[in-house]
DNA sequence: TTTCATTTATAATCTATGTTATGTAACTAC
DNA sequence: GTAGTTACATAACATAGATTATAAATGAAA
């Protein structure tokens, strides 16, 4: 638990919102004062649950989360998983009342931010509201991205698809490099985030381990073949609408 | 082609966001009074392209259009499907580079209104911008549903679904009401959509008449047994987050 | 170090849905 | 009114992935 005045926190925020837009000193510096509450929470806990009103929007600080849905006879359905600077309950700040839950996958550190400071940042500076909003596109694109795989794709382009997209997602906020990343998740989240069962999800990773293309060991994935992992999963990184910066 | 000054074509975007939000009339005034160009289409005509910049956007006046993506080897998945009073490419707003193509379903009349002036009504009405983003949140909503039905539900399950979903949706601007409903899209629409073959798709629709529970013809929906559908579908409308009203 | 719970691995069997093929009905365009 | 085109319907066969079952690793807890 982290007082008002805590700035830190934000500095996540700040550098994830950058690898979608560009800011100047004083909206930069207007996001680090926001107020917000930081809290630990244990892995696998619900944070807003499905139905509920809630009245601040919850930043990853450290640690994974994801959103799901669950429906009769213990199927559940995963839309996305998150990681450090995500807001993945930034939808909440117009939609009153959540139609899926938010729940940690791993440890997390998070900070609660109120509604009512979000709304005043949007309205001080409707050009970080446009970039909250861009936020909220980009993620809508993979939602559509993610519907794609679901639909059209095989399991197999599916499994490394996902992988590539969250390689890229960590590397564009500097949590991963050299094609390199954590991931927590289980086999089972695997298959409830791509429409797949757990059985074919582990037949589909002995495959791409098999043929030399990854390895996956103590949630650390490597991918040792990067243009036969995007050709067979037809990935095209322009979804993620990354903000283009001059390499260097 | 229409004059600027034409306010006809706007009354059509109140209506449609007055669905899910509320207006004062200096509010409403501002929406219809955005200039527009408005174009008569063919049908299974493309409006923008994956890959465009846009430097407009485009309300639906009359008729139907779609959201798709191609893949290789004829693969196609369609996002969403949408009616009059929707602006389907609003996101170009935020995201310049589109990620999928908007086109027509049906000959359609829509009307095309410059970014700019979205962007300086959102700026003098920033309650106007929020509604404006509500309706990419909900947009992203259906997103969401539309995964659960492709990864977790059955054949049966998504299709009533589905027609459950555009029923409410034409009814909550006027355009249904008595469960009948115009359906213009053809069953590979319907297949490229839900993730199905053509084939089944027929099957499906076979089995729904078969129960009783449908009438499809002339591309004109009836929904019969329409408890019977949601719950077969589990279908339950939350997620497209209509503006609760009044009964009356 | 043993216990308990979770995750991963693997095999056997089954099924929902895909694929291919063909015919018919409904529109469109002269 | 006929030709061409598109959409719908149906059947036979094929398969990707589901289901069920079991057990081996792994890791946390005591």
């Amino acid at each position: 638990m982290t007082s008002a005045s805590d700035i830190h926190s934000k500095t996540v925020l700040v550098r994830k919102l950058e690898s979608i837009a560009t800011f100047s000193d004083e909206e930069r510096q207007a996001i680090l004062s926001l107020p917000s509450q930081t809290r630990v929470l244990k892995p696998g806990q619900d944070i807003v649950r499905d139905g509920d009103t809630p009245s601040q929007c919850c930043l990853i600080l450290d640690g994974w989360a994801y959103r799901y849905k669950v429906l009769g006879e213990g199927r559940r359905q995963i839309f996305s998983f998150h990681i450090a600077g995500d807001i993945p309950d930034l939808q909440s700040l117009h939609l009153h009342t959540m139609d899926h839950t938010l729940a940690t996958v791993t440890e997390a550190t998070v900070a609660f931010i109120p509604h009512q400071s979000m709304r005043e940042l949007t309205m001080r500076y409707p050009s970080v509201g446009a970039v909250l909003w861009r936020d909220t596109l980009v993620d809508a694109a993979i939602f559509r991205e993610w519907m794609i795989g679901i639909g059209r794709k095989s399991a197999f382009g599916r499994i490394a698809h996902l992988f590539c997209e969250m390689y890229l997602k960590l590397e564009s906020v500097g949590l991963a490099s050299d094609h390199r990343c954590p991931l927590p998740m289980t086999q089972v989240d695997i298959g409830d985030a791509l429409g797949l069962s757990n059985v074919h999800v582990n037949r589909v990773l002995q495959e791409l381990r098999g043929k030399g293309l990854i390895t996956l060991r103590s949630n650390t994935l490597v991918i040792h073949a990067w243009d036969e992992m995007i050709q067979a999963s037809e990935f095209d990184p322009t979804y993620l609408h990354f903000e283009q910066r001059a390499a260097g």
